[in-house]
DNA sequence: GAGTTTGAAACT
DNA sequence: CAGTTTCAAACTC
């Protein structure tokens, strides 16, 4: 790797790409005033660390003095060799200076200088948060099984909220009626997406309205620059990548659903509540969470304490009866390692192992293939959390 | 599938 | 910035 960069938030095991037919979050981490994202190249310019953001911010302006008048607006007619800057589209990179729409639905800012080309040409129909782009990501469209969500150093970190659920393979399509999904309502536009295969109704989330589109996006933004940045990020608790965590940007304001439903995006995000949130009666604490999925997996303990009137280990208990207990450290329980994120990243792969063979050999073979990859999965969680613990004794 | 509830986004 | 309205998803029946 160039000695200039630095990867953020990964060390051995990269995961750059973005691979069509599976779900990927970006995490980020905040980097002063600025963000990176997993997988981003740090350059370092006059010993000061420059965000891919940041590069994208400065090619935005310098483009601005360029060619002010196409940031947002109707496409203007290219001319030979150049490329369509202001409209969305991913091209390809053949040669430099022609363009080649891969897909009506592909699309986004591509830079001019070679030093600005994405490491990586994706292949998705949503907007991704690099130098190149327009505006960032929130959710992929196509969750499908990855590999690379348990293979990362921070199995969970990785993981997309909603991947088994929903029909896997495909994104879930809006059903917007008054917003002509121009709006954040619109969660395939909040998601940087075109409207693809939805129910919505007067779509104007697409390239025949793409004037508006824009300005749309643009008004979103004014609004709140953030708009269109992962929700669920990444903090730091402390200063080891050990403590990175995922939560929600924003926090929630829950008043009725005690954050247990999915109306709340923490709990949706499978995310605890934080000091961020501005909910009431908040049941989607860290210590809620730890607690339910304990009595996930330790029942009978449950039962016990429930017998025993230990309130605190109730799935739902109320924070003020645990404050005076004196918990055990959690990641001395191997349900502390069993989350959602590492179970449903299991899944995935499993699905994902299935797939691959699927029509390719015989059952029992597949049913074999299956369990093996099921085999190298608990190995994985078995060495990660061995790790974990080993790093948290030293 | 229709109606209700919910909370984020948008608006005032 | 707080209160209200709009909106679409989540949920219930």
């Amino acid at each position: 790797m160039d000695e200039n960069y630095q990867m953020v938030g990964q060390e051995e095991e990269v995961l750059e790409e973005e691979i069509v037919g599976e779900e990927q979050y970006e995490e980020y981490v905040e980097i002063g005033d600025d963000e990176a994202y997993t997988g981003d190249r740090l350059a370092l310019e006059d010993g000061r660390i420059v965000t891919p953001a940041r590069q994208y911010a400065q090619y935005m302006q310098q483009m601005q003095r360029v060619q002010p008048q196409t940031r947002y607006g109707q496409a203007p007619r290219l001319q030979q060799g150049q490329r369509p800057m202001g409209s969305q589209g991913v091209y390809s990179y053949e040669s430099p200076g022609t363009q080649r729409q891969l897909s009506p639905q592909r699309y986004a800012y591509m830079p001019e200088s070679e030093e600005m080309k994405p490491q990586v040409l994706r292949q998705s129909n949503q907007m991704f948060y690099t130098p190149n782009t327009s505006f960032g990501v929130r959710k992929a469209i196509t969750p499908g099984p990855s590999r690379e969500a348990l293979t990362t150093p921070y199995m969970g970190m990785v993981k997309p909220p909603k991947p088994i659920k929903k029909s896997i393979g495909k994104r879930k399509p809006c059903n917007c009626t008054k917003s002509l999904c121009l709006k954040l309502y619109c969660e395939c536009f909040a998601n940087g997406e075109f409207c693809m295969d939805c129910n919505c109704k007067d779509c104007h989330n697409n390239l025949e309205h793409e004037a508006e589109r824009s300005r749309a996006i643009k008004a979103s933004l004014e609004r709140n620059p953030h708009a269109f940045k992962p929700k669920i990020g990444v903090s730091t608790k402390g200063k080891s990548t050990a403590d990175f965590e995922r939560l929600h940007q924003k926090g929630c304001h829950c008043k009725k659903s005690n954050c247990l439903k999915n109306y709340c995006e923490c709990y949706e995000a499978k995310v605890p509540c934080t000091d961020r949130c501005k909910c009431t009666s908040c049941r989607n604490t860290e210590t809620d969470r730890n607690t339910k999925f304990r009595d996930k997996f330790t029942p009978s303990l449950s039962q016990l304490a429930t017998t025993t009137g230990d309130r605190a280990s109730s799935p739902f208990s109320d924070e003020e009866s645990e404050a005076g207990q004196e918990a055990p450290d959690p990641k001395s329980f191997p349900w502390y390692y069993l989350t959602d994120d590492v179970i449903e990243a299991t899944t995935m792969c499993l699905v994902a192992q299935a797939q691959e063979f699927e029509n390719k050999v015989p059952s029992e073979d597949l049913e074999k293939s299956i369990l093996k990859e099921f085999s190298r999965c608990l190995e994985q969680i078995i060495e990660s959390a061995s790790m974990s613990q080993n790093s948290v004794v030293a």
